[in-house]
Parts: C-alpha cells; sequence; structure tokens
DNA sequence: TTTATATCATATAAATTTGGTAGGATAAAT
DNA sequence: ATTTATCCTACCAAATTTATATGATATAAA
C-alpha cells in the first residue's frame, strides 16, 4: 500500500493541475481543499520542490507552481519520490534495485520472474501524468 | 513493497510444493534450506496452517503439508494472508476495502479510477497459483 | 520410559517507519 | 510594521516490522 505521504502527494499535485491558472497556490489552500493536515503538507511540499517537480514562491501572495510540465508529471514519479520503488521485491526493481540476499541465482527465480511480470503491468498505468490521470 | 514475513511465505510455500513428495516437511529443513530465521518461519507457518493454507503433525517426524492443492493456493492469497490488500489504496480494495476519509466523492475520483485500473491489471499476475508459478 | 524431534502459543524486544507537530527563521507584499 | 507565506530542523508518539525467548505439548524411536 502506499503512504499516507505519497497518496497526499498525488492529491495535492492534482489539486495544483486544477487550479494551475490562480498559480502560486499556497500550501494552505491545498491543506484546506484537500484535508491535509497543514504542517504535514508542506515537508511533502518542500519534497517536490527539492525533487525539481515544483517551485515556490515565498512572502504574501507566494505558493507552489509547477516546475515541470504535468504532462511530463507521472504518478510513478510522485510514488518513487514519496515511497520509493514501484516493484514488490526490491531485486525486480528498476530504480531502486537491491540484491536479494536469501536467493542463491536470480537468473532462474520463478519468484523474481512473477514480479517482473507484475512490475511490467503496472508501470504503464502508473506512468500516466497528471494530465492523463484528470482526464479519466 | 512486500514485507519480509510475505517473501518468506510465499518462499516456504515454494519450496515445500517442489518438496512435496517429502511431506511432511519440518520449518527447520525450509528454514535451513530457504535462509528464513527458524522461529520467525515458525510464526509464518503457523499463520498459513490458522488460515487453512497449511495442515501440521506434530512429533517427531512430523512438520507441514499443504491443506489445500497447490494448484489453488495463489501469490495474491499469500500477500493477503501475510500483508493484506493487494490494492496500492484502500478504497479500491476487493478484500479490505476502506473508505477514503479525504474524498468527497468517491464515484468521480480520479485516483480511485486510476487505481482501480491497477489492481485490475495486478490480480492476474498475482492469482498465480504455486504450480504455475514454479513452472515460469 | 527416556530422549530427541517437532509443533504450538504467548510474550517480549529492538529497530524502523509512519504520520504527524513545534518553533522559529526568512522573504515578500501591502 | 504587519500579514502572509515558504523554509528548515528537530522532535515525537504510535504503529509496524523483524525478529527472539520461553516453555508447553505431542509423537516417534531408542
Amino acid at each position: 500500500m502506499l503512504s499516507k505521504r505519497a497518496r497526499y502527494a498525488i492529491k495535492a499535485l492534482l489539486f495544483l493541475y486544477e487550479n494551475k491558472e490562480k498559480t502560486p497556490i499556497s500550501a494552505k489552500l491545498i491543506s484546506e481543499n484537500e484535508n491535509i493536515p497543514y504542517k504535514f503538507l508542506e515537508n511533502i511540499l518542500r519534497e517536490l520542490r527539492q525533487s525539481k517537480i515544483l517551485k515556490s514562491e515565498r512572502g504574501a501572495g507566494g505558493g507552489y507552481r509547477f516546475s515541470k510540465e504535468p504532462s511530463e508529471i507521472t504518478i510513478a514519479d510522485i510514488i518513487r519520490i514519496i515511497d520509493g520503488p514501484i516493484a514488490l521485491i526490491p531485486c525486480v526493481s528498476l530504480n531502486f534495485y537491491e540484491k536479494c540476499d536469501e536467493c542463491d541465482d536470480e537468473a532462474t527465480c520463478k519468484i523474481k520472474k512473477l514480479f517482473v511480470q507484475l512490475r511490467t503491468e503496472m508501470l504503464p498505468i502508473l506512468n500516466k501524468s497528471l494530465v492523463e490521470v484528470e482526464r479519466l
């Protein structure tokens, strides 16, 4: 399961996209509209900014706007930034690979084969951009 | 990501299937062959027994054997027993549904639609039985 | 009948992750 | 100056994860 952080991040970014004409949008506004604890959201937004998804403007009237095109930001990107791997086991992760410690031979491992298949089915869905998700 | 418990459970059951002629198989044997901490494995096997996946025989020469046909035990079953939901968010889970607290309208929620799609793609892969996985 | 081999059950514990909160510094508009 | 914001670090409680410990119970075999 996704963490609440990741779910909040997706909701916040989708809200930002749906209201992108009003930019910049403050954390307070997002927090109130999406029922996300304010201080928690601040942390999440900072993480998204540091990952170059968002940029921010300080001071009164400030807030957040996209740093990349929303059509170039995918759900998979967001999950990877906030939660880490998409794959269900580390040895089949493309971006967070870790060797299987209890596995004698990764080349023949049946479990690995299954979870590679799974990841391969998951990725096209999660590679949808904010724009595409909004149109669902 | 799956927990280690779930990964151990899958490995243990696959080992049991691959050695099913030698039943019953002791926790000790599985533990040594699959590098799973013995006492941790005992807990996992107990959970699988309580969920009717396995049955056990006590005393010397005892151990575990399948209670259901391996062709009827799927990876999804095992994950659900050990870790819970397959779905990445609770409001799209078939077996562990929970209402979205920050969601005003589940019927129109774009995020929900995406994660329903995802679950729908994931399930056929994870519904593979131990027999099918062994043949991969 | 003792011994070795097992499962069964419950409790404990350390480490990590999760889901926040607190307080204050900094920046900009009014 | 005041208000509205982001920025940053640190902290914290609760839950979860990954085990370990202890002992009871059951069975086969010596």
